[in-house]
DNA sequence: ATTTAAGCGAGACGGTACGTCTTGTCTTGAG
DNA sequence: CTCAAGACAAGACGTACCGTCTCGCTTAAAT
């Protein structure tokens, strides 16, 4: 049951979060304003304006979609290979725009707490739910020592990764591997 | 053998880098700019820009101090014992002005590279190096393993710190506790 | 013979003029925008825009009957004493809202003609068409001399009066008289 | 003895001036805008809001030359005389940009008091001053009975000329002519 | 009874301008 | 040569209105 007025503009919104995604794989938060979301989205700057509360917000509704996307398990492999497969997927994308994108939304989370909570709620929160729920498996399945700590493994493996992308420092598979062996170590059985 | 022209006045800088500090402590890089650290130190803005190139730089020289002022180590204790000492002065730390700083550096980082470099160099890599000579005090006395891989274990140790403090969790005691046994685990004799 | 459809809201049309005329009486054109006259008359901007094409046809409309309220002759004195009368009485009520509505509106007929020529039509020859009666009976009753001009008379009247009050200053009592012996002057018989 | 700083820029200064004159010159107060005298002058508009607190000050300041600019007495000339050729120049002024200007002041005073009181200051008053002197001649000549109230008398000719202006009645010549005789009517001797 | 045709509210939209803030550069005079 | 003072161009910020535009509901006359 529709409210009154002029339905909003689809066109217009899909245009903003496209440009808004564009402009910050390609540059991160230093060229994110919105005199160019606007203008590359051949919108008015008020139109963003009435949508979006601040930078942050826009930024997290235009990438989300892009950093949810990447990761499709296989459920016939066994759960540990399943999340070595992840972190590999994972080191990847950070290479790309995926890799600014984050950083950058965590930047500015440290500017604007509503940036944060945002951040912390549609993107960290989901993912930790992801793996937490494969590191359970890896438990039920055996493949995992029953005490093993899930939640603090989740900070390590977030910590190092985010630290990783922060510090502009590449994760070569290599490395990922080594990566996945000191976090699961002594715990896999 | 003193060179031509008006000294650099003394107190100018330290007053700069007085308020700058007060700046970043206070609010982080959203307060942070070169018109307040000027008003606010009694200096002219052109003083700053001639001895600063941005203001990553500032921000830096300006918290380097406080930063690396914390962990003094005891040589009498096990390099173990020590190596948590500091993981738990350093939670505590990033409770006050530090971690405000530390996260807005990182943040700041994002934006510009010359920062990102500068930080790295001036804070990332002497924390490393500090505990980079504990950990190979702890393997020479056969506290830990021959085969812990130092270096991954750091980019643990501080991923994980980092990103706690980024996502304004608090990192109490016992949880400080938890973290070093998982990263420790298995390596220690 | 009506047309088909609702027919117009005459609840609304009197919110609006009520609410245009208290925005202009309490502070002229500055805070007269059609967002605060709609909100102040609980009505939607559209149908103000459906009924006044600008601004200033609305201002007028708003104000005509406050405007032309005023005089109200006794035909039993003298039309010079009549005039007199009708000159205090203007003085009066330019001290309070109707000066400033008149203000305003003479402001806005700089920037748009056509609340110049509604302003024209329907305050400005109405007053004069009113004073010009006056002033032939006062000729043809011989209180004032044949070859009496008239229309550059009013030129004159009409002039000095909104001129005082596009300045800001006040007309007391023996100011008007001083004002209506030099206009009538050694016309009167 | 000049105060420490860069000097304020007199070509940018004369080019705001010169930019705010054409187009309040060319289309009163409702083109004119920071923002184009800041385009128009090629200037930017914070140096524009440096100086000026408001729209009508920089109107004010940057018409204030042609406005007085115009009346060169001719001191032989009786002063009656005088004024009748003042009057029928002021009419000829009011025809261009001249008189578009002092529309659009007398309007926007309305607006801003502050611009009421800079264009009372800056040409109400220097014109009657003028004015005022001219008359008092007039009257130590002779030529003007010596009980002529010359304040009212000019609130009556500015005031009917800038009726006529802000009305947009043309003043030819020869209604100049009769309205000075009205203005003197039979004081003369 | 059912069209049909406005009126009306709500509110989105592209714009323009506002006044403020910060950036990095510049120009001067004083120390 | 440094420094305070401060002007300047540039450009983003968030707000306020403008005039136009959908949209869905309401109200009455015409069918």
């Amino acid at each position: 049951m529709a409210v009154a007025g002029r339905p909003r503009s689809d066109e217009s919104h899909k245009a903003i979060l496209q440009a808004a995604y564009e402009l910050l794989a390609e540059s991160g938060f230093a060229a994110f304003t919105f005199e160019r979301v606007a203008a590359l989205a051949g919108v008015s700057r008020s139109t963003i304006y009435r949508w979006w509360p601040s930078k942050g917000a826009l930024a997290m509704e235009s990438t989300l979609g892009a950093l949810n996307a990447a990761y499709q398990p296989d459920p016939a492999a066994p759960a540990l290979e399943q999340l070595r497969t992840r972190f590999h997927i994972v080191a990847r994308a950070f290479k790309g725009p995926t890799g600014r994108i984050v950083a950058s939304m965590l930047a500015e989370s440290q500017r604007d707490p509503e940036t944060l909570a945002a951040f912390t709620q549609n993107y960290i929160e989901p993912a930790r739910a992801s793996m937490r729920e494969l590191l359970r498996r890896a438990i039920a399945a055996g493949e995992l020592r029953a005490d093993f700590d899930i939640e603090l493994a989740m900070d390590f493996a977030f910590g190092t990764l985010y630290h990783q992308l922060l510090l502009g420092r590449s994760m070569e598979p290599d490395w990922i591997e080594r990566f996945a062996d000191f976090l699961l170590g002594a715990s896999q059985l």
